[in-house]
DNA sequence: GCCGTTTTCGGCCCGACTGTTTTCAGTCG
């Protein structure tokens, strides 16, 4: 089996968890787990790159140590080191590192004094009370530790930013109404437009911060108090998310929102840059010394350290830095720099409003064209359009467009891909339309050979236009079916062929780092709502919000550009 | 284990909160 990147990421993850718990020098340990957090978002296979004799210490955090263990992994499947630790350790410990209040300390003196492995034991070892007389540990340490115990399911999941904004936006006006309250923004990965959110960050500017954490922790939804301080406080809401607030003086809100914007390896390398300088960098401001010189907006932090501003989305130690200081940041796409959607469905198939209706929305957001993509007859549950009712359809849309002014419907189609790589439709009917959208909906489980050589022979259909949704997956629903990317893109470039960035907030495929492989190797892509509905059209957001994570700019997106110049990319060679 | 305009050794981001302590360790973000 090939071994992924997540492979190697995920066994330097464990020996980081292990030697941590063992007590390794924790630089050691934060040098396994950068390298995983690295190489888990890395686009391009290492596999690959030890195939072709690439040199791996190139990559940042990798050194010879660490080279040579990727290699063992490539080569063997496995990492000799991880096996002894495992064997000198108890494996299982692992999971415990999840409960809220063990960390690798108490782990590990749970582990030598009261020989305890696994959840049961530990739930054990609290009922009879023997946690409670250890060294370091007392009675209200023993209760939350049997309390995170129980909680620990319902905290493992991420939630979907979608979802996040509506706990968000209920949250933030909650906290508004307390008087004295300047300004309450949202931080953290939520800001960052992460695809999924796995706990929200509040920062709070008022003239009462005790007001503030009385107040928050008193909202309805609060299922547990984790802490409640004067500056900082901890909640649970009833659906498992976490929820910090924390209220900074005015002055120091640019550093106190550079500081929970994150990412922490981002923080971590601006801080790094400031120690340089000899300037201490923290939530409060930018120091020199004792003195307070700067920090009220995040430009100037970033100033200070000799950057410029960097946008929230880019913030993860993923090269923005070295782009910042070379004045190679990218002007990342903005939702009105869209000219029109790409993938739009009508009441035809499976949408819920008609053609009418739909290109009436469209043309409300400002839209000069939309392509109407319905399924093809593969699809039966959508009862997909074979070329009988899609001829009928196009005809009605032409009947349409010369009733519209300044707005144009896009013949198209979302056309299957078949197992056998050949497209649902004949191309006869193809030919009649501007463009095709092309979608694997079946035969998920194929061997990554088979199912990427199967999208390959579909783009070599000359009606091939845009790969919809390139990896099927659903976010915390249904994994990506195995494609190898890169040889996609490769493919897609060769044949003047596009991605799409399916901007549905359950899908978000291409993902961040896809999107930035795309760019970089040449290939453009299509931000489209897959709308099934007038309100899905405002889906798009999101999919901005995920091409910003991956570096775009509006060169880099098709529906960008004016009508006559979208026509013009649709050409195939 | 990584890294270098303090360069091959000696550093490695920084502060709040809690609970267990009697000045601080551990955890968390």
């Amino acid at each position: 089996m090939a071994v992924t990147n997540k492979i190697v990421a995920q066994l330097f993850d464990e020996t980081a968890d292990l030697l941590e718990i063992e007590g390794a020098n924790p630089f050691r340990v934060r040098a396994y787990r950068n390298s995983a957090r690295f190489l888990g978002d890395l686009a391009p296979s290492v596999a690959d790159m030890v195939r072709r004799g690439e040199d791996l210490e190139e990559l940042p955090g990798i050194g010879r140590d660490l080279a040579e263990k990727i290699q063992e992994i490539v080569r063997t499947g496995t990492l000799a080191q991880l096996e002894e630790i495992r064997e000198r350790t108890s494996p299982e410990l692992r999971t415990l590192m999840h409960v809220a209040g063990l960390g690798p300390k108490r782990l590990k003196t749970l582990h030598d004094e009261l020989g305890v492995r696994t959840a049961t034991d530990v739930r054990e070892a609290a009922a009879s009370g023997k946690i409670q007389r250890l060294k370091g540990f007392g009675v209200k340490l023993e209760q939350k530790i049997l309390q995170e115990i129980e909680r620990l399911k319902s905290r493992e999941r991420r939630i979907k930013l979608v979802e996040a904004q509506d706990l968000a936006s209920a949250l933030t006006t909650h906290i508004e109404q307390v008087s004295g309250v300047q300004r309450v923004q949202v931080a953290g990965s939520y800001r960052r437009r992460k695809e999924t959110v796995g706990d929200l960050d509040i920062l709070v500017i008022a003239a009462h911060s005790a007001d503030v954490m009385n107040r928050f922790v008193g909202y309805e939804d609060v299922a547990e108090v984790v802490s409640h301080g004067e500056t900082r406080s901890t909640v649970v809401l009833r659906c498992g998310l976490q929820v910090d607030v924390r209220t900074v003086p005015e002055e120091s809100y640019g550093a106190a929102l550079h500081y929970f914007t994150g990412s922490k390896a981002h923080n971590i390398a601006v801080r790094k840059l400031g120690r340089k300088n000899n300037l201490k960098i923290n939530e409060y401001g930018v120091f020199q010394g004792e003195r307070r010189i700067g920090g009220t907006t995040e430009e100037d932090v970033y100033g200070r350290v000799g950057l410029p501003f960097i946008e929230p989305e880019l913030r993860e130690d993923a090269g923005e830095i070295e782009a910042a200081q070379e004045g190679r940041l990218p002007e990342l796409i903005r939702l009105e720099d869209l000219r029109g959607d790409l993938h739009i469905h009508t009441r035809e198939t499976d949408g819920r409003h008609t053609l009418e209706e739909m290109a009436e929305a469209a043309q409300r957001l400002g839209y000069a064209y939309m392509a109407v993509t319905e399924h093809s007859r593969r699809v039966a549950v959508a009862r997909g359009l074979d070329a009988r009712r899609l001829a009928a359809f196009l005809e009605r849309i032409d009947g349409l467009n010369a009733k519209l002014k300044g707005f144009t419907i896009l013949k198209a189609i979302e056309v299957d891909i078949l197992e056998d790589g050949s497209l649902d439709l004949p191309d006869d009917i193809l030919r009649e339309l501007d463009l095709t959208v092309c979608a694997v909906h079946y035969h998920f489980n194929l061997s990554r050979e088979k199912q990427t050589e199967r999208i390959v022979r579909a783009m070599d259909n000359p009606y091939f236009r845009i790969l919809a949704h390139p990896t099927g997956r659903l976010i915390n629903e249904r994994d990506p079916y195995d494609v190898d990317m890169k040889f996609l893109l490769e493919a897609a470039g060769k044949r003047g062929c596009f991605m799409e960035l399916n901007s549905h907030p359950d899908r978000l495929d291409l993902t961040d780092t896809h999107c930035r492989l795309a760019k970089q190797m040449g290939v453009k892509v299509a931000v489209s709502t897959d709308a099934h509905s007038i309100t899905d059209l405002e889906f798009m957001r999101f999919g901005v919000f995920q091409a910003r994570r991956g570096w775009l700019e509006p060169g880099d997106v098709i529906n960008t550009r004016c009508l006559a110049e979208l026509r013009n990319l649709l050409k195939r060679p």
